[in-house]
RNA sequence: GGCCCGGUGGCAGAGUGGUCAUGCAGGGGCCUGCAAAGCCCUGUACGUCGGUUCGAUUCCGGCCCGGGCCUCCA
């Protein structure tokens, strides 16, 4: 099958079609550093992750680049606010951002651009914008000049008068039409500011992809993601700059990624309806995470809820459940890719049927008889983990490590059992449910099999 | 107000013009000392009203409801 995408461009599915099949460049809007992120800035790190681990196996070589904004107005607030400086705020928290998104068993991108440290970038193309007619100085600010680009709204599908209509926010004096935006502004003293040709400022917010993707990734590249609600004006803006200093076009595949609601509406700092990352790692381990993202389609509302994680635990349990028996089991470094799993990700990153073709797959490795058989069913479970950053875990520590902190040491647990076994041995059922009774009132169940007995936490 | 998206069984959530999603929960069986796990079987689901069609949950239109963007936002 091919791999297909909806474009939000066309808004329609089409077969992907990379400029360069030897190398596939794309771009996914990261994060502002200004505070820990949240489940919903989460969900494109791990959609586009997913993206990212399948155009590896399909071409030879892929770059992915992800911004870090470094340079923001809520950034120069809330340093001021934790009366710490700026580079403290933003390194402090990009480590955090960082190690979150790892333990979402989210990829390192090829690229991680600052903005900081393309500021020139972002001077030369702004000084490109101004030669060429698109952009202009009024009142210390560079302005992009919005009438100067006809195809402007392609993305948004919006016209600009249907914008004005809407807009509901007070237009700057100094700009010559509404729509227009800002590439650059002035810096007053206590606020960062770089030298450039139109004195010390600070770049917009939409230049800086553009410099950045330029850069790294050259013009144009194949493909640029982000969250819905990046579309306008980030977006349509972004295209407006990168398209205007080129005189060529820009991306022409789109992907955007749906919001994490909770109780049905977005979560967002600004609702205040946000659970950090780290709060729910210290909840639920960042591979239940991870696959309570993927649950849903990536272009549908995702509602997270505690509910929905400990789902999204069971899933894993199951997955794990199946794969512990066969530990011994050796199966190649290169693992397979399954059919069902390629195939349901190559059809828009369709990761909720990827999920039922792995329920299959753990179905198959469970329900295999023979040695070969129970080793192509193992790789093939792990093969098609591996494309959703998924089933790395050891399966005994995943089952013996569970959510809630029993009372019992693992000494503690395997004492027990060895007692109950003694018990079974000598035909004291009633001694041996006693003690079982006794692990599961504290969180451990236990199964006997042909093997011996085995434990997990439950929780 | 403008532009966009969605309403699927108890829950989560894919998908399709006419036999199946999948998982959890529920019911029955096999296995087990009993369990657990596993395996097998099990559900009159597609907001509503019309239209197109031999046939619509799936296509088209109206309506109702929910969400997103239009301002920072993943």
């Amino acid at each position: 099958m091919a791999l297909t995408f909806y474009n939000t461009l066309t808004r329609q599915k089409e077969v992907f079609q990379p400029l360069d099949a030897a190398h596939v460049r794309f771009y996914v809007c990261g994060s502002t550093v200004y505070d820990l992120p949240h489940v919903g800035n989460a969900r494109p790190v791990v959609v586009f992750d997913v993206l990212y681990r399948l155009l590896r196996r399909l071409y030879p070589r892929v770059t992915y680049v992800r911004n870090v904004t470094d340079i923001d107005d809520k950034i120069n607030a809330r340093a001021k606010e934790n009366g710490e400086s700026i580079r403290d705020l933003t390194e402090r928290t990009l480590l955090a951002y960082q190690a979150d998104m790892a333990a979402l068993g989210a990829l390192t991108p090829t690229v991680e651009p600052r903005a900081t440290e393309h500021v020139a970038e972002m001077i030369a193309m702004t000084l490109t914008l101004i030669a060429k007619g698109h952009a202009y100085l009024a009142d210390g600010h560079v302005l992009f000049s919005v009438p100067s680009m006809p195809d402007y709204g392609a993305l948004s599908g919006r016209n600009r008068d249907e914008m004005i209509a809407g807009a509901r926010v007070d237009v700057a004096p100094y700009k010559r039409d509404p729509a227009d935006f800002v590439l650059w502004k002035p810096s007053g003293a206590d606020i960062p500011g770089w030298e450039s040709p139109w004195g010390r400022g600070r770049p917009g917010w939409h230049i800086e992809c553009s410099a950045m993707a330029e850069k790294h990734l050259g013009h144009p590249f194949d493909l640029h993601g982000g969250g819905l609600d990046l579309i306008f004006p980030h977006h349509e803006n972004e295209i407006a700059q990168s398209v205007c200093a080129h005189q060529a076009p820009f991306v022409g595949l789109w992907l955007h990624n749906g919001m994490v609601e909770m109780n049905d509406e977005k979560m967002s700092k600004s609702l205040g309806n946000v659970l950090t990352v780290r709060e729910m790692l210290g909840e639920a381990p960042g591979e239940t995470i991870r696959l309570t993202l993927l649950t849903a389609h990536y272009r549908q509302p995702l509602n997270f809820t505690r509910d929905s994680l400990s789902q999204s635990k069971q899933v894993l349990d199951r997955f794990y459940r199946a794969l512990r028996p066969h530990r011994a089991l050796v199966v190649p470094d290169d693992l397979p890719l399954p059919a069902g799993v390629l195939a349901a990700l190559e059809d828009d990153l369709n990761t909720p049927q990827a999920l039922a073709e792995l329920h299959a797959l753990a179905t198959d490795l469970n329900k295999a008889a023979s040695e070969g058989a129970k080793v192509e069913a193992k790789a093939a479970l792990l093969g098609g983990g591996s494309l959703l950053g998924l089933l790395a875990a050891d399966p005994e520590a995943w089952l013996r490590g569970g959510a809630t902190t029993s009372g019992l040491a693992d000494g503690e647990i395997q004492a027990l059992i060895d007692a109950r076994i003694e018990a079974r041995g000598a035909r004291d059922f009633q001694e041996a449910d006693r003690i079982r009774d006794r692990l599961r009132r504290q969180g451990i169940e236990i199964e006997d099999g042909p093997k011996g007995t085995q434990w997990r936490r439950v929780g």
